[in-house]
DNA sequence: AAGACCCACAACCGCCACCGA
DNA sequence: GTCGGTGGCGGTTGTGGGTCT
């Protein structure tokens, strides 16, 4: 083999660091609609400009709907003592006997939690000693609880070890969302997004049909359409509208059209719209959008679809009457967001975090993207 | 209050294994 | 058997919030 080694990409043209929401929003689209049969074209198809691995990695360990997140139980702790001790770092390995948790994630909570303990209980662990290292550790759980990026897991821990793990998504939740609730809790809960989460964290980990292990590539395409919502909403980092539109509104990223899989245009319209429910002028521009876009050509139905969808967002949100609201401001103030800056996505998609009640039931069909 | 330090985690890097031509 | 491409794995690093001083 000419091992001078090709890179795998050009590093020069590929963005790098964290992901974005947007870009994240992207892949998941495109890997629910095409599958990942070839990683290094996948992000030039997705119109991303990752490398291939990079994506990869980000749906393995982040974003595929059956990965569970959330702290680390008293169990799967245990496990992961006994097969470290039995195979090493075969993280991979470790991991196909952990559903739903990756290499990278067991690793992490070898390297930060459990080879400490294991060291400070001088390296000799046994069946009562591992028992108390891991429910100190749980406790190390909690420090995942209490740690910022624990949006990703923090509050899942709880519910995730309630539920079992093969409780589908629709019959743990009776669903009927509440909007209004959800309002609500945003003012009173800074923390309800992670909450929400939970559920969702649960519906999308407890529903892993397939082996759960790391190098899973079950075709995606067979999601239920509640498992793809879940995923696409799943994020562990607070979902920032705004920057998901500074994205969405990037020149690498805007341009929508070029976007190869055709049925998601919709769908980066509806982001697209979504910046124009910030703008104060929602319905011009909802209008405006439909017209100007080019699902224009497939008629009106297609355009009223999308009015509807945008119309009962609007509603759910109470941006219409916020809108009127803010022309009553907009008088007083003029700068006033009709979203605020820090509103979170997760916070206006995730409906209310009460496990009793089911995310999917009353929210319509998305138009015309038969992958949502 | 502010700066320094700590820590957990996501992401990256480079190597290896496998496979098909 | 060789070569090139790709996926996968494990080690390492960078980032940023939390805690300490």
């Amino acid at each position: 083999m000419g091992r001078g080694r090709a890179p795998c990409c050009d590093k020069s043209q590929v963005k790098r660091g964290p992901w974005s929401p947007a870009e994240d929003l992207r892949l998941i689209t495109f890997i629910q609609k095409h599958g990942h049969d070839n990683w290094r074209a996948l992000p030039k198809l997705a119109g991303l400009l990752r490398c291939g691995k990079s994506c990869r990695l980000r749906w393995i360990n982040y974003l595929r709907p059956d990965v569970k997140r959330g702290n680390f139980t008293i169990e799967e702790e245990e496990s992961i003592v006994k097969l470290h001790k039995a195979w090493g770092n075969k993280w991979s390995k470790i991991a196909s006997h952990l559903p739903g948790r990756t290499d990278n994630e067991i690793k992490n909570v070898w390297n930060t939690h459990l080879k400490k303990k294991l060291t400070m209980k001088d390296g000799n662990v046994h069946g009562d000693e591992l028992s108390s290292i891991t429910s100190s550790s749980s406790s190390s759980s909690s420090s995942f609880t209490s740690r910022k990026k624990q949006n990703i897991g923090g509050g899942i821990e709880h519910q995730s070890e309630q539920v079992p793990m093969d409780k589908k998504p629709h019959e743990e939740c009776n669903l009927t969302h509440d909007f209004e609730k959800i309002q609500g809790s945003q003012k009173e809960d800074t923390n309800q997004f992670s909450s929400g989460k939970d559920l969702i964290d649960q519906s999308s980990s407890s529903y892993s049909s397939y082996d759960s292990n790391v190098s899973n590539s079950s075709p995606v395409d067979a999601l239920r359409p509640e498992e793809q919502m879940v995923s696409l909403f799943d994020y562990g980092e607070p979902f920032d509208v705004s920057n998901v539109l500074q994205e969405v509104n990037k020149p690498d990223v805007d341009s929508v059209n070029e976007i190869p899989f055709e049925a998601d245009v919709d769908f980066w319209n509806m982001l697209d719209n979504l910046d124009s429910v910030m703008s104060n002028e929602v319905q011009q521009c909802e209008v405006n959008a439909c017209q100007s876009s080019n699902f224009e050509e497939e008629g009106s139905k297609k355009v009223d679809e999308n009015k509807k969808w945008l119309r009962y967002l609007e509603n759910e949100l109470g941006l219409d009457a916020m809108e009127e609201e803010n022309k009553d401001i907009s008088t007083k103030d003029a700068a006033q967001p009709l979203v605020p800056e820090n509103a979170f996505v997760s916070d206006i998609f995730k409906p209310e975090t009460n496990p009793d009640m089911g995310y999917f039931e009353t929210w319509p069909s998305l138009p015309h993207n038969s992958a949502f």
